[in-house]
DNA sequence: GGGTTGTTTCAGAAATATTTGAAAATCGCC
DNA sequence: GGCGATTTTCAAATATTTCTGAAACAACCC
């Protein structure tokens, strides 16, 4: 029970309060609401399960934010809801395995932002079928030359699609695996 | 010559037009607004040197807010100024090597943002001295799993840190080495 | 069923981030 | 060293995103 610190603690208080506030600030910059970042931050340097008046208390925010930020945690599947036996209120508990929380956290990323571009990224592509036939000579060079760029693209995005897949599992350690081969490799 | 094109090529404009929305909507997920991602989307699906009224006109968009983005998008190091003799515009050419192109991007993120928070993540920790001696067990317990947690997140941050140093560089090809190297490994 | 506790939803309010546009600065040239 | 052309800057306006709070909903217990 951390809930209640001897006073001269403050500098564990100030020190988590520092914390949450990089965090929700890195992820700003990185397009996630920094409450949620915050709020992410909060339950992880607690290392305990919190309740959601534990969240709004902490963080000074309203009750309906705070239960949309909780479920979008759990949602991504860095944090987990906890129950306590003879307690009705929801508790919850961010992943403590930091390898564990990149790796979803990436996993999360592929799979909403980066697979659905890649097929968004084929529908750009033209199919040099549509004029009729010569004189439209010019016109084909550049639609070939649109095509070939996003074709580059798309190949490119596809790699690092399927570096995501290496980087987040499906074996448990991708990720940390993957540091220390490209550690090793000169 | 791309700017004036035949009549019938409407499906140029259009896959041209799609792919800057889709761009620019991809940019704002990742946090980077929309209209810089759109201002350099149009730069490399036309693959010219284009100049600011062009880029406003193109995208609707005012000569300040061009010419910051613009600027911006020099400044990361995927689009450069380019001269034109006896013109005294100054154009704009997009990197049209998409590998290159991310391996500056990944670069420009890793110093901007990644750097740093390794620096702000280390001051979150607490030196124990803190507090006078014994009697004060249960908050230095506290502090001590306050300082594993964060020198676990650290740690794994110094390792995607280096990470992004091996695909972004030095060597010109990082990235697609990277891929290719972790493709393999089984 | 009705009372109590806890959770979710969502329209409007507030906070943030982005964009505009016009003035100021810079540049190249004669 | 002054003039038109071009670029940059930045305060104010706008757009977008995020947050609030109160009402609706759900779960539990008696």
């Amino acid at each position: 029970m951390t809930g209640t610190l001897p006073p001269q603690d403050d500098s564990l208080r100030a020190a988590r309060e520092r914390f949450v506030a990089l965090w929700g600030q890195m992820g700003s910059t990185w397009g996630i609401p920094r409450t949620m970042a915050q709020v992410h931050a909060l339950l992880f340097v607690r290392g305990e399960a919190m309740n959601t008046d534990e969240v709004m208390e902490g963080l000074g925010i309203s009750r309906g934010n705070a239960s949309m930020t909780l479920r979008r945690l759990v949602d991504w599947g860095i944090v987990s809801r906890v129950h306590r036996r003879g307690d009705r209120k929801e508790y919850f508990l961010a992943e403590q395995d930091v390898w564990k929380m990149f790796r979803t956290i990436l996993a999360q990323r592929k799979k909403r932002e980066i697979e659905p571009l890649l097929d968004a990224l084929a529908d750009c592509r033209l199919d040099r079928t549509t004029g009729r036939k010569r004189k439209v000579d010019q016109a084909s060079a550049a639609i070939e030359s649109h095509n070939d760029r996003l074709q580059d693209l798309l190949v490119a995005m596809r790699a690092i699609d399927s570096i995501c897949d290496r980087f987040s599992g499906p074996g448990g350690k991708g990720l940390e695996i993957a540091v220390k081969l490209l550690d090793r490799a000169s």
